[in-house]
DNA sequence: AAGCGTTTGTGAAAAACTTCACATGAAGGC
DNA sequence: GCCTTCATGTGAAGTTTTTCACAAACGCTT
């Protein structure tokens, strides 16, 4: 483990922390102050011990007999992950995918904003639920830095998706999430997180018929 | 392991012999008929040795000193993974997301079929692009039963997620590609698997600020 | 203030997964 | 037909992640 702040969590447990910080936001929206590592454990889909292991990672918050002050902890894992402050984000490949997220409100209050998109062909008709600016691949890089936006989505057709990337990660980018059904090469410092909705169905059909 | 056909197979394997899967169709269509676990693995941003190890798992379908049929190769995953024949799929939930999904015309390819689409309010304007039908909640089950269906998407609010979720598992389906921001519970023999992007951007940013 | 029931935090054990190292097998040249 | 070259397949070693088991700590009751 590293010496102070960050001994090294492992990647699986960020992924669960979140899981954890919508479980907690939901007993917090039913008033409930506090709860057990069982309780919240089983709202997740985790055993109890997981839970524990992955919050002792960073500190240890709960009160023996009692469980987790519910506020406290949510704190404490959204300082952690480092979404206590809102995160620009912007979109490229405004197609039907495109569309849908950019017309999707609810990631504003998980501490995320699409404040743009681009797309090769920006004289799309501004859809009435679409607040975001549409914006033309040639304003991609100035934009981006102007604003410092560290991540972006990626929902352009395959055959795009390399060069698209590459000039996101030249314009300064770390974060792709990549819906599009391509393995990207970047750079080791960039991450992408890839969504394949054709693999989840394919692994799906592979367990149930099991 | 176990005697015959199935020697258990990790999760994690499945999952990627799903990518290296769309990594050999995108071999054949440039006409490769050889690849090395090593051209392969990079393709696939794994290494060699995890290749080999995953495909050792069902098989052994390589030539020392040549590599691997590409043909060979994925008609022997895509039997592995269950994938040769075309699965049905139904989806609920035909709001922006779901609209989407179902003008997407990339899942045949994958060996998946949207054969129909369910909603609350089915009045909805049938799309130009949408050729599958868009039913009442009230004919899913007996259509479910009908078809043989055994995956879902599942794309309606939170809020209705869970009740949704019950009426489909009641009716049969094993399987649910869930994309609303909660944890279903579902019995033990059913399988879920989540698409949040919410979590994916959050994933993304606690690992690009470090 | 002592006892009781409950639940955390954590070393140690177990399981799962990845990487290493190399023997083995196949193809092609000489 | 033998030898060289290349790349697979795999036991063993290493690493990471999960689970177990239980002592320690806290609140509440008496
Ligand atoms: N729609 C889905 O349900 C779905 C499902 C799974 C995966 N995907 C993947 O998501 C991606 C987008 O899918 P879609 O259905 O929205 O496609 P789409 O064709 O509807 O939209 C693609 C958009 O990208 C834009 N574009 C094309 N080339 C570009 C470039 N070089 N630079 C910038 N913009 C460019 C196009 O103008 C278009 O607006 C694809 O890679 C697809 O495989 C989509
Ligand atoms: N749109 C996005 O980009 C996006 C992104 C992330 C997550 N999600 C999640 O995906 C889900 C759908 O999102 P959306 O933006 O498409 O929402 P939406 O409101 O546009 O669509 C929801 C659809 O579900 C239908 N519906 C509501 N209750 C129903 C019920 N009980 N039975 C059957 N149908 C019902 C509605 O009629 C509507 O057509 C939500 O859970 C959302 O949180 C969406």
């Amino acid at each position: 483990m590293k010496k102070s702040g960050r001994p090294v969590i492992p990647r699986k447990t960020i992924y669960r922390l979140s899981i954890y910080l919508r479980c907690l936001a939901r007993l917090r929206e039913n008033s409930i102050g506090t709860v057990s590592s069982e309780a919240l454990a089983k709202a997740a889909g985790v055993k109890p011990t997981q839970l524990r292991k992955d919050l002792a990672y960073f500190g240890t918050f709960g009160t023996r007999g009692l469980g987790y002050d519910v506020n406290e902890l949510s704190l404490k894992i959204s300082d952690e992950l480092g979404t206590s402050s809102l995160q620009p984000v912007i979109l490229v490949g405004v197609g039907n995918l495109g569309l849908a997220l950019l017309s999707y409100r609810g990631f504003e209050k998980e501490g995320f904003e699409i404040i743009a998109a681009f797309d090769a062909e920006p004289r799309r008709k501004r859809d009435k639920e679409i607040k975001q600016p549409i914006l033309g691949m040639d304003e991609m890089t100035s934009f981006i830095r102007e604003h410092g936006v560290k991540m972006a989505i990626l929902s352009v057709p395959a055959a795009a998706a390399q060069v698209v990337a590459n000039r996101l990660i030249e314009s300064g980018v770390m974060g792709i999430l990549n819906f599009s059904p391509i393995v990207l090469a970047v750079p080791e410092d960039v991450m992408v997180n890839n969504v394949n909705l054709a693999i989840e169905l394919e692994n799906l059909s592979y367990f149930i018929q099991s």
